[in-house]
DNA sequence: ATTATCTATAGATCTATAGATAATGC
DNA sequence: ATTATCTATAGATCTATAGATAATGC
């Protein structure tokens, strides 16, 4: 039953991996500790070996989800040469983004709710967004910094409200219709 | 303990009313029936007289706070005279609107979590949203119907994004700074 | 007599803890 | 000997139901 402490780290690492997929999905309400640990292969009782509470957790996996967003748009910016803008907002405002909130970002599937949690939730949150605002201020053009830091704020704030507005409605085509006219305001 | 049947339409009004207000302040698993009748004055028994269930109750509230949505809305863009827009964009994304879920648009409250609920619910969110969108759609200006129908789509998604981002961090400045962004970004 | 509401509780689920188990690592 | 994980469970909470109560409305 007991595994060495390599495969112990290895087996916590699973476990924020896997929550963080699984509350992006249900939300931090929507699924139990019994299922987070099931879902890493573990039974609940051996949670509270690796995280003092399901919050910790919590916000260990917020940490964990806007450090793979961030990795992720700096690898698109960079890849995506001279204008870059218009790949990073094709890449969030897309269907495919809407369909799989799991792996998608923490802001358009915790964001309305990182405010009734934890002071660490809101701290990651805080942190996170501001990180992906400043490779957003970098990408976006604008006579000064101060007009690109607005711009990438309006930005953001468009990418993250077409994301929620695309999931909160059933019918497929109003959904892809938000997406494509906000992903083109936000690119022109 | 019993009271007419004119008062007990009055109380499944006053439920409705106060479980508006407090799923959109803590989400709708963060609030239980006994509290949401607690809030009503009543005793949590008495909820399956008015309501088959929660969820049933969830969707009540979804088209209770839609309906009032496009009321203020209505008033808001008829008292505004000729470029009503601005007043109703500064309205929404503004700190008084973030600071107060409870009285504030589903769509930034429960529009995250809306499409893991019941299809009733799903059903409110659809149409709200498409209520508002026929609002807004003769609000903005453009050259042709369908170009205004974007950018009311786009004006919606950066309205819901703006509340949702400025809610989720906890400094002040930058929650403040996203709202002032975005709306100058929106109304030009 | 009907029925809106209340008290009480069943049954499920959820977070967290205690103690047992068994493999690791000194 | 230490410790990562498991089994079992305490204690709280949540949705939903059953039956009692008491005021309404025929």
């Amino acid at each position: 039953m007991r595994v060495s402490r390599e495969q112990a780290a290895l087996n916590r690492e699973r476990v924020i991996e896997h929550a963080s997929h699984l509350f992006r999905q249900h939300g931090f309400d929507g699924i139990g500790v019994a299922d987070l640990m099931k879902s890493a292969g573990l039974t609940h009782g051996g949670f509270y070996g690796h995280f003092p509470s399901k919050e910790a957790l919590a916000a260990l996996t917020c940490e964990h989800a806007f450090a793979q967003a961030q990795a992720r748009w700096s690898r698109l910016l960079a890849d995506a040469g001279g204008d870059p803008l218009p790949a990073l907002i094709e890449h969030y405002v897309s269907p495919r983004h809407r369909d799989d909130p799991g792996h998608g970002c923490a802001l358009s599937s915790l964001g309305a709710e990182a405010h009734r949690r934890s002071p660490a939730v809101r701290r990651a949150f805080q942190h996170g967004l501001s990180g992906l605002l400043d490779l957003l201020t970098r990408a976006v053009r604008g006579r000064s910094a101060a007009a690109r830091r607005r711009k990438a704020l309006a930005t953001l704030a468009g990418m993250v409200g077409a994301v929620v507005l695309a999931r909160a409605v059933e019918d497929r085509a109003l959904s892809d219709e938000i997406l494509a006219a906000t992903a083109e305001a936000l690119v022109s």
